[in-house]
DNA sequence: GTCTATAGTGAGATAGAC
DNA sequence: GTCTATCTCACTATAGAC
């Protein structure tokens, strides 16, 4: 089933998720290596990590049991790989957080996009928010390393704007345990938010409304208004 | 190890954890079944349910994995029971939203008390957290029954105070969502909180100064001030 | 009521044919 | 590179002695 789509040369069409170093292997390594992450993401959100089976990872994925162990090793080895590829997502918000734009456009923009990733990979959010939950062992040193690091960088942008006068005072490192809880929920928490909507599903619309409704109150808790062009986030 | 630690006569000295109809069984079988909730908290929030396993919580209450069974039947009921407990707590911070309350005492109450719940009973909002992350399925029936029903009511509140221009039109539904997840964010994901801050644990002051925090921008944010009296919670 | 010993199941991982 | 068949082990649950 699906052997080779497009299987024209050249470099390769799209280099759809960044890999480490190299994209290493050939093309069929590279799809294969997509679908079975793909499929590793929707079942390590479902069920956890230890909820997770190698084999219900391989039959979501079209592919024999082993096959997975051929690429990726051990299912630890597969759920790192598929947690680098999140991470590497999780601070791309961050850049709309620079000293030269208006605080409230900045900050309209990063939660913007923040919901907008809530919206189109919910179960990216939750693979992370479970790691997290139980402890973060996996990325641990991700957490107190590179994240501390961006973090005190933006952190320091916010300063700066408060100490222009250009927002109320606020502690720039709590705002944004803020920000990253109020705009994941809609992801993590889809369910709870359902159940309380009386939703069967969350349309575009709800997610529009939703984040609206942060947009306004986080922008005046940051005593800011809503810019009139609310920026597209990317 | 301990085996009758005050066996005096008369009711229960405390009834400790309210269970479902009466407090059925003796003196040694609540004891026993406080235990292992108690263990069973611990487990399933650094775990999950699936990794958690019956022996790691038998050993954890000091008790042969046997009597689990004998007591909760199954690791399922166990975990219901657990959950049943956890969502009792998670709605009474609701008691302070009341009609006649002023709204930024009200608002600062539930937001204080939310957060002290973070600080004491991390473990159980792991558990609830875990829960809903993963679909939810024990406690989708709650969700979207009492929990919808008390989420409408205290919502008619908010509504009735923007409508005699106390506060600042907001959505009362997804205030209520970002109000959970700012203050339970705290409590789930305290390992990236401590990894930003570079704390070995978070103390009492840090709770402190975050509910700080919280409370000026939520307030704000709902066009209100911080009150004086920060009120006590419970 | 309590606990030891064990049955039965399903998991991760791999050998070895293709 | 791919996949079937299988090894090994940990887990839930229970039977049955005390």
């Amino acid at each position: 089933m699906m052997k080779f789509s497009a299987r024209s040369a050249g470099p390769a069409l799209k280099p759809s998720l960044d890999t480490p170093a190299r994209p290493a292997g050939g093309r069929t390594r590279q799809a294969n290596e997509a679908r079975i992450l793909e499929a590793a993401e929707a079942v390590f959100a479902e069920a956890g990590f230890t909820g997770a089976s190698m084999q219900a990872i391989a039959e979501r994925a079209g592919l024999p049991k082993a096959n997975l162990h051929y690429y990726f090793g051990t299912k630890e080895l597969l759920y790192r790989t598929l947690l680098g590829r999140i991470l590497d997502m999780w601070v791309d918000a961050f850049d709309h957080i620079t000293p030269d734009r208006d605080p409230a456009e900045a900050i309209a923009a990063y939660i913007t996009d923040k919901m907008r990733w809530s919206r189109t990979r919910p179960l990216a959010s939750k693979v992370f928010a479970n790691e997290v939950i139980h402890g973060a062992q996996q990325i641990e040193g991700y957490l107190s390393g590179k994240l501390r690091q961006i973090v005190a960088e933006k952190a320091a942008v916010i300063d700066g704007w408060v100490a222009e006068g250009r927002m109320a005072p606020v502690d720039p490192v709590h705002l944004f345990f803020t920000l990253w809880a109020t705009t994941q929920t809609y992801a993590d928490f889809e369910v709870q938010v359902r159940a309380v909507l009386a939703r069967d599903r969350l349309t575009e619309s709800d997610f529009d409304h939703a984040t609206d409704q942060i947009l306004r109150l986080m922008l005046r808790g940051c005593g800011l208004e809503v810019p009139h062009t609310v920026p597209d986030g990317r």
